[in-house]
Order: structure tokens, then sequence, then C-alpha cells
DNA sequence: CCTCTCGATGAATCCATCT
DNA sequence: AAGATGGATTCATCGAGAG
């Protein structure tokens, strides 16, 4: 690793990286993560590039009303191609630094979904499917459908691994947004938990776009390891309060995030 | 029109053409129809052209063991550049007998997804969303997520006609296929028909893929009009026969196929 | 009529073995 | 070598039949 990182767990099981993705990632070495989960930014919203352009994140996911609660996201304004092209940049990226058969996971909305899988494909990982998740608390609109779900594009670094012990995991979930949030776009835990055991115990979890580190609090609470990579300081710093909270217990095992699991000594 | 209907309900409520989508729909006037649903074939199923190809689109989707129970169905082999074109071409159709504003919906699977939502904008119409519906009973895999979920893909000719009266429809479904079947990928009719309420009450409702006609139902259930297109003159004996099954009372309200709803003399 | 068990099934996918 | 074939595998759900 060239650069130190922002926060460690001090027990080996959690790092945070401040800094860009892209430049993070090159400072990892290659096959180092198991499993890849993230919530890129998602440039949505708007049918035209200037509607995206024209207002950051946090005024065109909220109502009015919540503005002024919560920093822009980086890189929420990219149009349609220079984005597509963004995502294979570091999900190329992201392949190198996963094992073979590792698996990642992409958060998306309905009208990004088939740019994300282009993208994925592009970086160079096997699309292998889409698992919605429904939020029940959507709002509804006078005569069409109600929009209601998003969507968790997942692949896997080549062949899957040939596992026929590992448990079939579910093809959908159903969960509101969390209410409390520290971050605009934060995804569900019980989801996020659901989502991180396809990783293998105790395997090392990355998160690129970490935010509020929701992707890690999932990850310690399975048993996995963290490795998180976020740009706005703010989101750093509740990151780091949110996994911190959770990692109490010195006598935990000790872990290497880039090596085996190992017992305390 | 040019080709008389393989059958009609008598009542001006249905009609069944035979014969290639194109072809018929062809045939039809300008803005005749109020809302299209439709399940095309998905020529979808396994990561190589060869499992695509497979001898017998039957043997592609179910257990050998269970081949023998149905009809093929027609033209589901196509490569992902000739179905992404072809879908094109019959959506553009549909797309000019569609009056302003009205409502079409796909059904699809997750990897024919962005196809079809490209396909969808290559035939002239505005992407609106996505509606999963999810089966529990579909067939597990080890150590990934269930393929879980099916999609409709919806959108609009042009601008949505503004009803603020029109009620808000469900963002998702769940339901079961139907275990007894006319057809091997026949849809549950809960779906069906919670979906063709997007059609104004009493208007016209067009498949292309009719196959047995469960749109039909579903439109006539609900009170709607249908026009069914369908190649296989098996599965067009079965929708008839489905169909005839629900047009029982000659007291119905008498109603033309491609005009307004009258009372009967 | 209700409850329980048992068997069958799936718009799959992977892999070994053929042509 | 590339494509075709056949067998094995996952488990929630449904229907049939028994109790």
């Amino acid at each position: 690793m060239t650069s130190s990182p922002y926060w460690t767990s001090g027990d080996g099981r959690a790092a945070l990286y401040a800094g860009d993705s892209l430049a993070v990632l090159a400072g990892l070495p290659d096959q180092c993560v198991d499993t890849v989960l993230t919530d890129p930014p998602y440039s949505s919203g708007g049918a035209f590039r200037g509607d995206r352009a024209a207002q950051g994140t946090v005024a065109k996911y909220l109502d009015s009303g919540n503005t002024g609660r919560w920093r822009d996201m980086a890189g929420d304004n990219r149009d349609q191609r220079a984005y597509a092209y963004w995502c294979a940049l570091w999900l190329a990226e992201c392949l190198r630094v996963t094992r073979p058969g590792g698996v990642i996971m992409l958060w998306t909305d309905w009208r990004q979904l088939p740019t994300t899988t282009d993208a994925l494909q592009a970086g160079g990982w096997v699309w292998r499917g889409v698992v919605p998740w429904a939020k029940p608390d959507a709002r509804p609109q006078a005569g069409r459908f109600r929009n209601a779900c998003e969507y968790v594009v997942w692949g896997s670094a080549g062949a899957m691994l040939h596992d026929l012990t590992a448990p079939c995991l579910p093809g959908w979930y159903d969960a509101t947004a969390p209410r409390n949030r520290v971050h605009p776009t934060q995804k569900p835990l019980s989801v996020t938990r659901g989502l991180v055991r396809v990783a293998p115990p105790s395997g090392l979890v990355l998160d690129p776009f970490a935010g509020s580190c929701t992707t890690g609090l999932a990850a310690l609470l399975e048993g996995r390891r963290f490795l998180g990579v976020e740009l706005v300081e703010d989101y750093l710093e509740a990151g780091a309060l949110r996994l911190g909270a959770i990692i109490t217990d010195p006598d935990d095992p000790q872990l290497d995030l880039f090596g085996q699991a190992e017992a305390a000594p």
C-alpha cells in the first residue's frame, strides 16, 4: 500500500482509506480481496444531462426541506457515457484485486441497471444475475406502477467456485430504507448483511465507495473483514465512528487484513 | 385487416389471429390499441451461444423428463444482436398501432432485461420503469443468489396521459408460476390481471405473442378487450379454448374490438 | 374439514464426455 | 478444437393422498 489508512480497527479486521477509489485501488496487491460490495454514485435522476449536472446529489434525491443535512456526494454528475466509462475503469481495478471466483455486487436503480450490467462486463467481470430489493414505503404515482424496487447487480471474477456446501442465498429482499441516516443513499443493514454472506467466512470485503460504511458494518457483523475507500471526509468520519462502535472487544480473534484469520495469542 | 381472425369471441370483446406478429401487426390500422402486454420468446439461457440455440427450447428451460409435455415455442433461438434487432422491429410496429400515451409491458428475465430496455427504446417507446415479480419456487443454486425474480419492463407511447384519478399500481408482484400449465412459460394469472389494470376500462389490450392467452384471460376478467397473435397452432387452440370458457354470457355488453364500448341492443 | 407427510418441479447451470 | 449431449445439483412451494 502506498498510502496509510485513515482509520483501522486495531484488530486487523477493518480499515478505511481516504481518497479517490482508482488511486487507492492502484496501491492494492493483486487478488487480495474475496468480495466487492459497493454503491457507486448513480448519476441517475433527470433524463437529460442538464438535469443531472444542475443540482448536487442532496437536492436531487430528496424532497425539498431536507437539503442542508448532507454533503453532496463526490462524482455524481457525469453524463451517461462518461459514467459507464468511469465505472468500467474502477471495475477493472476491482477485478485485479479480487481472487478468482470472487463475487462482486453493485447497488443500482432501475434506470441505471442496464448501464451497470454493461459496465460490469466491460470491466471484465462475468455477470451472474440481479437481486431486487423492495421498499414498501416507495412513493405512489397515479396511473402508473409504483417505483418500489432497487437492484443489486452481481457477478464473478471468472468461473465461480463450485462449492456445493455453500447455502443458496435469497433472490430478493424486502426492507425499508433506514430512518435515521448518516448518508443520503444509505442502504438497509438487513439487506447488506444478507448480501455479504456470499463472501467466504472471515473473507475480505472491499467497498471502494464506502460512504457511511454500511457494508463494513454488515461485513463485521457477519464475521467478514472489511476494506473501505471514501473520498468525502465527513463520511469517513461517520463511517469510522459506526465501525468503531462495534469493535469493542480486544479479545476478539486477531485478523490480518491481507492474510488469513489467526487466533489471538 | 388483411387476414381474418383464427377465432373471435362473438361479442366483439376478443379476437385471436394466427401467424407471424410482424405480418399481422402490419395489417392493423394506426392507433387502434390502448395497451400492449406481451411475453416474447426470450432467446435466453446459458452463458454460451450453444446453450441458447439448444435443440428444442423446451429442453433448454426444463429438466429432462419433462420435455415431452409441450410444443416448442417459435423463435427462441436468436443470438443477442438478432434478438435486439427483431424486438425493435415488432416494437416499432406496436408503437404505430398504439394510441398516444398508451402503455406497453414486456415480460423478460434477468439476462435479457438490458437488451429489452434497449429494444423498447429503439422501437420508439419511452422507457418508464421495471416491475419485478418474485417466484419463491425458483430453482436454487448452491453458493449463489437464487434466481427468484423475473421482470416486466414498461413504457409509454410518448408522454403519459396525466390521469390523476387512475389508481396507483404495485411496484412488484409475488406469485408462483402455475402448476397446471398449458404453455411451458405460462405466466400467473394473478400478476397478469394486476398488470392489465393500466389499460383504460374496456380498452383494447394487444398481445403479439399470445401463447395460451393468459393476457387475454386477464384482460377480459378485468373488463378490457383483447387482440392476440400467435404462431403455433397448438397454442392458438389452447388459447381460444381458455378464452371461450369465460365468454359464456350472451347478455354481456356488446363491444366492438376496434371501437367504443356500447350497451347491448 | 383440517393437518401432515411425501413426492414432484423449476424461462438453470456446471461439468464430463461425446462427436 | 469447438459444439452437442447428458447427468447432477440446489430447496421453497404445491398438490396429492393419508390420517
